[in-house]
DNA sequence: AGCATGAACTTTATCCATAAAAAACAACTT
DNA sequence: AAGTTGTTTTTTATGGATAAAGTTCATGCT
């Protein structure tokens, strides 16, 4: 039976949303919350019922007002709220990066199907997905080849970055003096700045903030394919940085010394200076990876 | 059910095999023919079954001759030895390139799945595998969004493919001198001006050459993501020009005189000569497509 | 007319079933 | 011991079913 999350999390939402008194009065209507939800009417309605069920509202002559308090039994827990898919992108990432798997090993679509506890179409549907990534290979009618997260993974993924990069920025620098993104820019810079002075309780945020600035400086022009391929880093780093969390203080805080001589580039529109402060940036980032893979070795 | 397309496939390569005197005498064991066939011995088996059954071959004490000749309707039609998945793919590609599929349009699993004449999961697994194609963006819980095979699009593919073919055209010119790969690259010149002089009848044998090409020049320094790219590039352009047929053989003619020339700038090592017969090769490439993508917009 | 709710219909996410194909095991032969 | 064939087990490719979520149609209220 399919999940149902989008409606447990839309619930969660909204109990939330009168919790934090953000729905004083009389509740918007149907279409309205369907608006700020994000999801059908259907789901509005599904939640609306249920509110009323539990006497957390009450609809008085055509009137939704909030009845009880909101308190914390009244939520549905996390795992309720996320979808199948995403449970197995979560497992099998773990079971990849954590586990002992080898390159070379061959990927098993049913016995992973009964390990996460999902039909062999979920399992099948992630691999698909997964495979462009680079990390897995299909064999027809045979199944699935691990390559491992080795070095030449890194090595090839870094490769392309660079080019990505070095090309992004460098169009990023030659928009004209009045497109939106420097003011963009500016601004992130100050939450570098800001964070900076945090560091050492809030380093956390800092991929919040990677992410944002290297999607900014693809803004400038727009190719899908680096776009896409920018997914793909995303993805990797998310995982690999949440099981492998040494030094990650210390790293990030170098990362964002190194984002804030690279934005300075930029707004110098410097060519030469871009290029350089882009290299030294990633060539970082290259080597942290690099030693977290030998370190994964032992 | 699952098709049984392998094994027919196989059935009717074996068939071929003997209708060419292939398999003279003793039929080889079981192990060899899987070993020949790239099948399980599970299918050989059942290819082995049939052709008794149907009096091609006979078995008398352990050993296996063939019987009767093979003719014309002892094989199975063509349309029977292709996977369902390759047909979905086909009927997509068709679907989306020939019809009147305009950018924006949402596609519909359950639709396509009826016209298609397949299951949903199927066309699900096709879609997901084309999403990293660019053309086609997933919108949870409501469907896919039909991007469209549009000017963008081409001018994006264009860019990265640039950036890539001057990137492995350079690394492919800086080989050591006894790597092998000089030595297929003189081969495949040859047979770029073999095919020059028979060109008005087997312009169609120039797109096996410019697979083998470009995909030599990505050999002298892998990148799997490279790789994987110049599948999209292969996998679109095979489709467009199937449904796209005008001016076919000047356009191989041209594009084959572009490419020797391109061969002679990689043999003579010259970096700036190899980057300039890149970029006319791709930038002509690039107008052909172009044209008739405006082409198709009337 | 324009928005709200109610009800019916359609599509997606997910599980389950099964024949075909692959792989593993077993017994036999040289 | 290594290669054959026979048999059994496991896995993949594909179809089908269904609850959840989305969409459309209908009705009613300002």
């Amino acid at each position: 039976m399919r999940t149902d999350t989008v409606y447990k999390k839309a619930f969660n939402r909204v109990a939330s949303m009168l919790h934090d008194g953000e729905l004083v009065g009389e509740l918007p209507s149907e279409n309205e919350l369907k608006r700020r939800l994000g999801v059908s009417r259907t789901t509005v309605r599904k939640v609306l019922q249920e509110l009323v069920h539990r006497k957390l509202i009450a609809e008085r002559n055509g009137i939704r007002m909030a009845e009880r308090t909101v308190d914390e039994n009244d939520y549905y827990p996390d795992a309720e709220t996320t979808p199948r898919a995403k449970h197995v992108e979560q497992q099998f990432m773990e079971w990849m990066l954590r586990g002992d798997t080898r390159p070379g090993t061959s990927i098993n679509e049913l016995e992973l199907a009964r390990q996460f506890g999902v039909a062999t179409n979920g399992i099948r549907e992630f691999l698909i997905r997964f495979s462009r990534f680079g990390l897995i290979e299909k064999r027809p009618n045979t199944g699935w080849l691990f390559k491992g997260f080795t070095e030449d993974f890194a090595l090839e993924l870094f490769e392309i970055r660079m080019m990505f990069e070095l090309r992004s920025a460098h169009l990023f620098s030659q928009q004209p003096e009045n497109s939106p993104l420097w003011a963009k820019l500016a601004a992130l810079k100050i939450a570098h700045v800001d964070l900076l002075k945090r560091i050492e309780s809030r380093f956390h945020d800092f991929s919040g903030l990677d992410n944002r600035f290297h999607r900014l400086i693809n803004e400038a022009s727009p190719n899908r394919f680096i776009d896409d391929f920018y997914d793909i880093i995303s993805f990797i780093f998310h995982y690999h940085y949440q099981w492998n969390k040494q030094d990650e203080k210390q790293r990030n805080k170098a990362a964002l010394l190194e984002h804030i001589t690279y934005i300075e580039a930029l707004e110098s529109r410097n060519s030469v200076r871009i290029a350089k402060a882009c290299r030294a940036h990633l060539a970082s980032a290259k080597a942290t990876l690099m030693r977290s893979l030998i370190a994964l070795e032992e």
